[in-house]
RNA sequence: GCACCCGUAGCUCAGGGGAUAGAGCAGUGGAUUUCUAAUCCAUUGGUCGCAGGUUCAAAUCCUGCCGGGUGCGCCA
């Protein structure tokens, strides 16, 4: 079971993780590369031609608008290895720099900078160019991989909480970009099924179960029973002898145990999947823990024969003597029972076997690092090859800065959660927009509210305790997904008013600084897609796309669009249908929905 | 005890070797008879926890402290 609750610490940690492979790429029409890719090919030949290594070609988007709109250190970089003065090493780059038709020749500015401003004719060439791209500008990586995606992971007989929730949210995010990107991406839902907690839920199930309540609300009378059973067995050992028995017996097989389990995990699953459909998230596979039982001996005696793990003090332990810190890692314990490090390995030799992927990301809280050091380090022994990662994250802390509890300090359901941000997003918007009818409303009450809970852990850095905020997620000022939300339905607005549809590629005018900002950000789309994976980090498209609705309020405000002439009104309808496409796309990979209305 | 993560504006957070450290919120001052003001512009505010080190260049990398959090043989 991969319980994501007790997550609290900021941790990542990678094996043989790729690091160059979205550094060149293509698209499905070839004349599109990033602007990025674009100036580092140029900049290549550049080092090539003027007789430098060419292994040092930096170039990033400009730190400050005055400095141009790509900057490159490479001179510097060069002249430190060479020994020479920056500057002079710069003017022989730019001296063998070829960007006649991108940009005038770059400045080379401060200690050895070059700073690369484009021309107008060569960005409103690529906004031709991405305005006729259904990727919008976005490239497949080069190297496309097959990457099953662990996440959610709730546990059975619990009800799933906010610690489900990162992983769930940023697991959905991490899957979809891949599979923008052109990976073919398996979702796979390691449900915590089994497990010793069925011994004292079968045991309250035969003793105390009330069927009214279990058909009313299935999971909190599971739970009850659980803890129930857990506070009788404090007072008396021999409940706990007896639920210990009762797991035994369900381990062995036994008829009537095994029904109470699976009719435990079938409730549970509808409740699970009441919160996925709310979500609007689904999974390919939904390979829970039972499903790797019949694997566990088999994979011990494997693993002795092997030599891969040892017997210790009546267990079978994997040892890692080449690495101090790691802690061995129990595969068998004491009494014959395995542990959920025996069912990960499991799962790994079984995703290999049967899907053969290149990768197998876990995206999991950050306290299981250690545990997923000792299972990657152990698969390795077992001569798996696929590149295994942890996507970790930290934890969800309330208002008073602690991690996230309901008054009564237990966790936060994730049902109620998911209600709530619905039921206060309808609110808003009955207040904001009354004439809206209501059937209406609860649609977009669900858009705004679970956009508003996805955006709020993507838009932050994976690593950070974020502090949860209602006023701060729904509001629709900063960072948020309402304000997002509301640059696209400004702009759906624009053509419900002016029933204009760009459908032709029309010249694109970009005289203003504000119309300049708006498309150079807009050409940054893919670069900003494709970068996302290199760390596994949503919250660079989160920010990204905040920047260009912040982009585009300030065109919209300075630019009239409906009311301009022929040929600039066209100009700026197009930015205005392709900043739609671009934020409806890119909210759509945080798998957040843009309305058309609000 | 060992290990890991975090410490940046009043608050919430970006930035993870490059130029004078940035946003949002809050504060202050403006714009607007709207192309949905659900917006925009300006402005105040910082010893990047502390101290060393590496470097032409450190918030960023290394070491050591301090503070907060978490994990570490038979739970998941």
């Amino acid at each position: 079971m991969r319980d994501t609750w007790l997550v609290a610490t900021p941790f990542l940690y990678r094996i043989a993780c790729s690091n160059g492979d979205f550094h060149h790429m293509t698209t499905q029409n070839s004349t599109i590369t990033t602007l990025r890719e674009q100036l580092a090919f140029r900049l290549r030949e550049a080092l090539l031609r003027a007789g430098l290594s060419e292994d040092v070609v930096e170039i990033s988007p400009a730190t400050t608008s005055k400095f141009g709109d790509y900057q490159s250190n490479t001179a510097m970089v060069l002249a430190k290895r060479l020994g020479a003065n920056p500057r002079t090493i710069a003017e022989r780059i730019v001296a063998s720099l070829n960007v006649a038709d991108l940009s005038a020749p770059p400045e080379i500015a401060g200690a050895g900078f070059l700073n690369f401003r484009f021309s107008q004719e060569f960005l409103t060439r690529r906004i031709s160019c991405i305005f006729d791209d259904d990727r919008m500008g976005v490239p497949f990586a080069c190297h496309r991989k097959r990457i099953i995606i662990d996440f959610s992971c709730p546990n059975v007989a619990k009800p799933m909480h906010v610690g489900h929730i990162r992983s769930t949210i940023l697991g959905d995010a991490l899957a979809r970009i891949a599979r923008f990107l052109g990976h073919e991406v398996i979702t796979d839902n390691h449900i915590g099924d089994w497990g010793t907690q069925f011994g004292k839920v079968i045991y309250g199930w035969k003793h105390f179960l009330d069927q009214d309540r279990l058909a009313r609300e299935p999971v909190e009378e599971l739970v009850r029973l659980y803890r129930h059973t857990h506070r009788l067995e404090e007072e008396n050992p021999a409940i706990a002898a007896q639920a210990r028995k009762e797991l035994v017996l369900l381990q062995q097989g036994d008829p009537e145990n095994l029904r109470i389990w699976k009719q435990s995990v079938e409730l549970s699953w509808k409740e699970f999947e009441k919160i996925y459909r709310t979500l609007e998230i689904h999974f390919d596979q939904c390979l829970g823990e039972s499903f790797y039982n019949e694997a566990l001996r088999p994979l011990v005696e494997r693993l002795l024969e092997t030599k891969v793990a040892q017997p210790s003090e009546g267990a079978v332990c994997i040892f890692f003597p080449e690495t101090p810190e790691l802690t061995p890692c129990i595969v068998r314990k004491t009494d014959g029972g395995f542990l959920y490090a025996t069912t990960d390995l499991a799962t790994i030799e079984y995703r290999v076997k049967t899907w053969n992927p290149d990768a197998i990301w876990y995206v999991t809280g950050a306290p299981q690092a250690l545990h997923f050091r000792q299972i990657f380090a152990a698969a390795r022994r077992l001569g798996i090859q696929a590149e295994l990662v942890h996507i970790a994250f930290g934890s969800i802390l309330g208002e008073d800065r602690k991690m996230m509890k309901t008054r009564s300090g237990e966790n936060v359901a994730l049902a109620e959660l998911l209600n709530e941000a619905i039921e206060r997003a309808s609110k808003i918007i009955a207040e904001k927009n009354p004439t809206l009818p209501s059937e209406e409303r609860q649609n977009l009450a669900s858009a705004i509210g679970i956009g508003a809970v996805k955006y709020a852990e993507l838009s932050q850095h994976r690593m950070t305790d974020y502090v949860f905020s209602w006023d701060k997620m729904l509001s629709f000022q900063g960072n948020t997904a309402p304000y997002l939300q509301n640059a696209y339905v400004r702009i759906r607005s624009l053509f419900r008013k002016s029933n204009a549809i760009p459908q032709e590629t029309c010249a694109i005018l970009l005289e203003s600084p504000e119309e300049r900002a708006l498309a150079l950000r807009l050409l940054q789309f893919g670069e900003t897609v494709s970068a996302v994976l290199e760390e596994f980090r949503p919250n660079l498209l989160a920010n990204y796309l905040f920047e260009l609705a912040n982009l585009f309020h300030g065109f919209y405000e300075k630019c009239p669009v409906l009311r301009a002439e022929n040929a600039i009104r066209h100009s700026r309808l197009a930015l205005c249908h392709l900043t739609a496409r671009v934020l409806s796309q890119g909210l759509s990979l945080l798998g957040i929905r843009a309305p058309e209305k609000m």
